[in-house]
RNA sequence: CGGGGUGUAGCACAGUCCGGUAGUGUACCUGGUUUGGGACCAGGGGGUCCCAGGUUCGAAUCCUGGCGCCCCGACCA
């Protein structure tokens, strides 16, 4: 990128956009609002599918697979719901086109094929699922039901940003079903883990746990709890959300099942997700003005080899090394890219694998044969040193565990500097506007200050930590009686 | 939906005020020299100048009307 990370904001989200590009992570589609990820970002996606679907088995939960399409009157059923992503559902309302008779060679939309009943494009599947639910729950031995669907969604957003917030996104939703508010909330918690976990040991991302508060809570829910993770531009960013959902959708749906005692009650419902959102999240949280910083377990390639040769027959010879080297990386479960294309330079090469990424380079030239050496760059600090060629493959493990602490660390540092403890308004606005980041302060807890704040501030709260400590206070705003400090920011 | 910007080669842009039939960088192709941090030289290919209509001998350029995209706001579990 050859650039300093910007601090302005409007500069920032065109460093970011570019930096999405140059990576070969995604494009804007010509489709409104849509996003194109290219293969390189979608191996991305799949490796941290595959850490959270692993997760998720763990956990006891299952995959399955649910409609595209929700019929209007399923999607009313949960009034709330249906009213929080009503502004936002694209609506199939025809099922046929047919030849346009005013233009020749053109389609239009045959007005005979309306479709009796809407079909709404799924912005969340809640509603199709519990109807489902409603058929595969009938006595307390059906439950818990614990399921997940990796699946595409479509919410029309009025403006739409590459990865952090697109029309047509894909995301995993976990819909579970239990017999007791307890095992529900639980469950609600278990996951909120998870989602910290993974952020934590495989995005290298520190995360905030907290609940939200009533104003920023999901439609339907009765509790939001969520991870709140900070952006080198400070700015936070919600990086999943797990919510408890009380008997709402149960009821909606009429899920009852016949307990031991042999009632009949409505079950307890959590629903939880996360997004290609979290694409943006790594990118923003890690990278640097040279392009992305991938954490190693999320990394597709671990070890790029950068031959440097002059002839062929040097050419051979440096590849008979790397295939020893490579092996033995590989031998350990790291993947290896042999680069030996012989249509760039080496120069370009280093820059065009430190842009996408990949945590360790090394290189091997003439010098290096002479010298049974190579050349080991680590992406994170761009530290470069000679090694042993002998002991480079059996080095690469530890290597890669200390890029992966090393940029949580990093991570961890920014977010604290980037976090501020606030006794006035004056201070929360002075820090929002010179520094940023989170800024703890006391609140009343009332809806009312909350929308205040925002509409002066911009700044939302993030989220009621959930380690935070009880300790009586005064509102910053309202001056009125307030337990605990709460998390402002201001959010993607 | 408001405010601002913009639409010209794959990408980034100049040319628009002042009308004369399209250019620079980069990428691409060919040949050669290069290769330890984004190579160099020479040659070459590539365009409905966003769309529609109008003015004019002649429109990327002027006029009218659309549309798209970007940034900021509003919106955003």
């Amino acid at each position: 990128m050859g650039k300093e990370i910007p601090t302005r904001q409007e500069d920032y989200s065109l460093w970011y956009n570019e930096l999405v590009k140059k990576a070969d992570l995604a494009e804007h589609s010509d489709v409104r609002g849509c996003m194109i990820i290219k293969p390189y970002g979608y191996s991305i996606w799949e490796k941290m599918q595959q850490a959270l679907d692993k997760m998720f088995k763990d956990t006891g939960h299952s995959n399955a697979y649910f409609p595209l399409f929700v019929p209007k009157s399923l999607f009313e059923a949960e009034e709330k719901n249906a009213e929080g992503f009503a502004k936002e559902c694209a609506i199939v309302t025809h099922y046929r086109l047919k030849n346009d008779p005013q233009r020749p060679g053109k389609l239009m939309v045959d007005p005979e094929a309306k479709l009796e009943e809407e079909l709404v494009v799924r912005p969340t599947s809640e509603a199709i699922i519990w109807s489902t639910y409603k058929k595969w729950i009938q006595s307390y031995r059906d439950l818990p039901l614990l399921i997940n669907q990796w699946a595409n969604v479509v919410r029309w957003e009025m403006r739409t940003r590459l990865f952090l917030r697109t029309s047509e996104f894909l995301w995993q939703e976990g819909h579970t079903a239990h017999a007791t508010s307890d095992e529900a909330v639980k469950e609600t918690l278990q996951m909120l883990n998870v989602y910290a976990a993974f952020a934590e040991e495989f995005m290298a991302m520190p995360v905030i746990k907290g609940r939200k508060s009533e104003g920023e809570r999901f439609p339907g829910a009765v509790d939001t709890y969520c991870i709140e993770a900070m952006m080198q531009d400070g700015k936070a960013l919600q990086a999943g959300t797990s919510h408890f959902l009380g008997q709402n959708f149960a009821k909606a749906f009429n899920v009852q099942f016949t307990s031991k005692e042999g009632k009949l009650e409505h079950v307890w419902g959590t629903s939880w997700g996360v997004s290609t959102r979290l694409m943006g999240a790594l990118i923003m949280a890690h990278s640097d003005d040279d392009g992305l910083i991938l954490p190693p377990k999320l990394a597709p390639i671990h070890v790029v080899i950068v031959p440097i040769f002059k002839t062929e027959e040097e050419r051979k010879k440096i590849s008979d090394k790397v295939e020893q080297i490579s092996s033995k990386i590989r031998e350990q479960g790291f993947t290896v890219k042999y680069d030996n294309r012989d249509t760039q330079k080496p120069g370009f090469k280093f820059a065009e694998w430190e842009l996408k990424g990949v945590p360790v380079r090394i290189a091997i030239g003439p010098r290096d044969l002479e010298n049974g050496t190579v050349e080991v760059a680590r992406r994170d600090t761009k530290e470069k040193k000679t090694m042993k060629m002998d002991e480079v493959a059996e080095s690469i493990p530890a290597l890669l565990n200390d890029i992966q602490q090393n940029i949580y660390t990093r991570a961890f540092k920014f977010r604290n500097d980037k976090t501020s403890v606030v006794n006035t308004y004056d201070e929360l606005k002075k820090v929002l506007d010179e520094k940023g980041g989170f800024v703890s302060a006391h609140w009343d807890g009332t809806v009312e200050t909350e929308t205040a704040i925002k509409e002066e501030t911009k700044a939302t709260i993030r989220c009621i930590p959930l380690d935070a400590i009880e300790e009586s206070g005064k509102c910053v705003y309202s001056g009125k009686d307030s337990p605990r400090r709460v998390l402002f920011a201001r959010a993607y």
